[in-house]
DNA sequence: ATACAGTTTTTTGTATACAGTATTCAAGTA
DNA sequence: TACTTGAATACTGTATACAAAAAACTGTAT
């Protein structure tokens, strides 16, 4: 073996070789940034010309971030194929978080037969540091850390697929369980079943697990449904039908 | 109200106006057909360029069909970005097959609870007319009515997100699926396991019928293993790697 | 004012050209 | 033979042009 086969593995196992992004890639990535942070609000038209000229980009590669945002829920297609944020419906939401939890429920189940204890501490260690944060972080912050401890669930699962579809739901699910999460009556249920999933994983109990990450998601439900209504009622009218800001 | 207005009502309302496909979308179900019926088998290299051209379009909405037909997990891209039809491992089959089970152990627990019982009467039907025709149908139409049956199911828990999720799915794990449902041996139990989901439907019994459903499924993993290398053992050798036929 | 028809403007679908990468192949070297 | 190198080839990413479809606008008649 030539010494030079050593530096050519070296190169392919080591480094990460992240082979650079696409521009379509890397406006989606700018896109979903502002429709979840509602700088474009549901129901934004999103017209490919004007929207390739903002980027400085041409509108193939636009097109096909449209397509990938179109993936996860962010977009959607008129029946004329116009372009616009979408704007799901409160039963719209409640049939994904459905989903969500169906899946979030199998994952529990294959956290508790396949994670290595490594990976469930690792878990735990994202629970905790949730309620130590909780206090003092802002909302954006500790959401992010929420979704980080439903995501490393599913990764310990080690199912690939389901963790991509997990992705996908939770990226069209994003907005509003943001908005319900915002709610200060909500954070204590939060906290308590946050602990008794944690538990059930920790003691490998598949059905507790899986319930208990179901159950979650049921509440959820509810918590949206109040926090939505709240929110329409709020000072700020938000525009739910223009066109994007500029 | 003119008379002129019923006519635009009634245009609007009663034709289910499917407006006309795009080339992507007509090129995406001719390659997906060709994928499932394996006339371009697992691994084969998929060129922009010779595929646009025998299919008399440009690369432009060739491009679309492919993302279409990597969004149903049929095509991949390698690292480097070229297209080839899918080829899970029997790992990956098993991970989706997880998936669907908890998809389809959702959609029988809604089923019980929302379905008409007009519903319930066509999955019991397709159920019905599976067994009296099994011993007369060819191998592809009964794995149709198979896949049918699968699917009246999903639509009658009424949530489209659930429903366009199991279409993934089902996509790709058709081939796999197809190659088992040939076994004889799997024949019969399978015809249990049919009826097993349809006598928990019909009682509106959420558990049965979720574990019903989950079960069928977590049996098609060791069928497919089995029938995958009885497959690979056959006369008939596969072309794993090689480029499209032309 | 409202509804309508025809026209203009906007927007999307598709083809094509070209640049930048990846792959293949052939010749040369150890 | 096995390995490297460099040129030739093939393939993908992106910009752009043009056609077809949809939406917005205009003036007119009711």
């Amino acid at each position: 073996m030539s010494d030079t086969t050593n530096i050519k593995a070296l190169l392919d196992s080591d480094t990460t070789l992240a082979r650079r992004p696409s521009l379509g890639e890397e406006a989606a990535e700018k896109l979903r940034e502002m429709i979840l942070l509602e700088k474009f609000p549901p129901g934004t038209a999103l017209p490919e010309t004007e929207l390739s000229k903002a980027l400085g980009i041409s509108r193939t590669p636009l097109r096909e971030a449209m397509r990938l945002l179109e993936i996860d829920g962010l977009v959607e297609h008129s029946d004329t194929r116009r372009a616009r944020v979408a704007a799901p419906s409160l039963e719209e939401l409640a049939q994904n978080l459905m989903v969500l939890g169906a899946l979030e429920g199998l994952a529990g189940e294959q956290v508790c037969l396949n994670a290595t204890q490594a990976q469930l501490d690792l878990i735990a260690n994202l629970n905790k540091r949730m309620i130590e944060e909780a206090p003092s972080a802002d909302p954006l912050s500790a959401f992010r850390l929420d979704m980080e401890f439903h995501r490393a669930i599913v990764l310990a699962a080690a199912n690939p697929s389901l963790l991509e579809t997990h992705r996908q739901y939770n990226a069209r699910l994003w907005r509003a369980r943001f908005i319900s999460s915002k709610r200060r009556a909500h954070q204590e249920t939060k906290r308590v079943m946050h602990q008794s999933i944690v538990d059930a994983l920790l003691a490998r109990d598949q059905n507790a697990a899986s319930n208990a990450l179901r159950r979650h998601l049921d509440n959820a439900v509810r918590n949206i449904d109040v926090a939505m209504k709240e929110q329409s009622q709020g000072p700020i009218d938000n525009n739910f039908t223009g066109r994007a800001v500029k």
